[in-house]
DNA sequence: CCCATCCTACTACAACTCTAGTAGGAGACC
DNA sequence: GGTCTCCTACTAGAGTTGTAGTAGGATGGG
């Protein structure tokens, strides 16, 4: 399942992963805290409506307004976001990304190390020989 | 300097990375070749005028056609896109794109290793006590 | 010379994204 | 009850992307 988020609706949605839930008002209000540019209200309630259309929300009444959940996890959008980088940019090679990711940001040794024990949680035990 | 290239962008600028450059017809050969439907002549050519306004491009005449050649790295590319992807849906935590990279797709132990492997070339000597 | 062919330049248009305005309902205040 | 305020629904318009059509220049075959 392929899940694709534009710029404002990935930003709105983080809002709502944050908090599990928000009115339009609330998560204006959100918005409004990272960046500087106050959206309109009727900006931020359009992208709320249109984001619930395509599936990605789903709304409860609460008085006379509205209050929106998300209906995808974030695990599934980083999930489909990355799969689409590799296949599109990285000719669908996983090595490509993480030389990339190695290579290009500048990472601390403590990073870099961290990352490798990441990668031997993933390993079992035997094949974790250093000589391959 | 951030380079965002569209769907049908990259495309188009994989066949110039592969062939080094190309005319209209040559690249429309080449997408022929990789998917079913064959794209206009005008189509590919609007596309390619486009990319060349935007700097992705440069053309020189050759006979009464113009040849256009790459004026990015594909390496740029992928270090843009990355970078991207990184800040915008992975909170700048490369550590989180390497998590979902290795438990998402079904990686061979081998492609594990291989991962662990490239990693362990960027580390100092010193740091890869296996004990962190 | 004339026609077919190949090529670029310009125009067109639908779909989508982003932003916001207007209309109108419904409660709150006095 | 009238007005203020908050809220949704609908409309709108600029910008981008993707696709392709038309116009017209150049060139080569006969």
């Amino acid at each position: 399942m392929d899940i694709a988020l534009t710029g404002r609706e990935l930003e709105i949605m983080s809002v709502l992963w944050d908090t599990g839930s928000g009115t339009v008002a609330e998560v204006r209000d959100r918005l409004e805290t990272d960046h500087s540019l106050q959206l309109a209200y009727t900006t931020v309630l359009t992208v709320l409506r249109t984001m619930e259309e395509k599936g990605y929300l789903r709304h409860e009444s609460e008085g006379k307004a509205h209050r929106y959940f998300p209906r995808v996890a974030q695990q599934a959008v980083r999930k489909s976001a990355l799969a689409r980088l590799v296949d599109t940019v990285f000719r669908g090679s996983p090595e490509l990304v993480l030389t990339q990711l190695v290579s290009d940001r500048r990472l601390s040794a403590a990073q870099l190390k961290h990352l490798r024990s990441l990668l031997d949680e993933r390993l079992p035990q035997r094949d974790r020989d250093r000589s391959t």
